[in-house]
DNA sequence: GTACAGATTGAG
DNA sequence: TCAATCTGTACT
């Protein structure tokens, strides 16, 4: 049985969390049901100094409480009014980092997912922050729950080391008003995975 | 108080 | 291309 990362692993830089969380597993215990997933994109958020952040500038809101917290809890918040993002808080209290899980591939649960999304194409059941969140059950009574355990938490279920060409760096959606930032490479994707969202970093980059 | 844009999504 | 509609920020 896989074992969920101890909250000491969140505490390592940002970019790393993000890339190491590629091949890992999400899973969400809902009525004493697994949903789970492989994650195969995230993004960084380096904090204070980071204008794409919700904490630049060490912002602090009712929002974004939770990205104050150690590093392994959950910071969920709600995005044009409609859709849930789903983070994972790094570093320490005085650091507020956070990676943002922006798709998974479904390993468990199937059914539950299917009757979270709709009638969807099975690659378009989790290949998006806002879908993930849907499929699996994630709002904002999720944010602030420590991941090393139920009912949210993050398995490691990849043992070996990804190599550079398994991971695609590039980046951030939806960041284009962050200026400089918006070209920071943070966003992390598994080569060839048909669950990545749109718009799909291959497509997009000299490769 | 008003105005507006946002780490998105799905319909037209 | 655009509307859904909550949160945060910059104004009046």
């Amino acid at each position: 049985m896989a074992r969920p990362f101890a909250l000491d692993f969140y505490k390592q830089n940002t970019d790393v969390v993000a890339r190491e969380l590629l091949g890992q597993t999400l899973v969400h215990i809902v009525n004493g049901k697994r949903i789970a997933g492989i994650i195969v994109e995230t993004e960084a958020y380096m904090g204070a100094e980071d204008p794409a952040c919700h904490t630049f500038g060490d912002r602090r809101t009712s929002r974004n409480q939770s990205m104050y917290l150690e590093g392994g809890h959950a910071y969920v918040y709600l995005i044009y009014g409609m859709h849930f993002c789903f983070n994972v808080v790094t570093r320490t209290t005085l650091e507020p980092e956070a990676v943002l899980i922006r798709a998974i591939e479904p390993t468990e649960g199937l059914e539950l997912i299917r009757a979270n999304r709709g009638k969807v194409k099975e690659s378009d059941l989790t290949n998006g922050p806002g879908k993930l969140c849907a499929a699996m059950k994630i709002d904002r009574s999720c944010d602030g729950l420590a991941l090393n355990k139920a009912p949210l938490l993050i398995e490691r279920t990849r043992a070996r080391v990804l190599t550079k060409n398994e991971v695609i760096a590039s980046a951030r959606i939806g960041v284009d008003y962050a200026g400089e930032a918006a070209h920071w490479p943070l966003r992390f994707s598994l080569r060839g995975s048909n669950f990545v969202s749109k718009p799909r970093p291959e497509a997009s980059l000299k490769l």
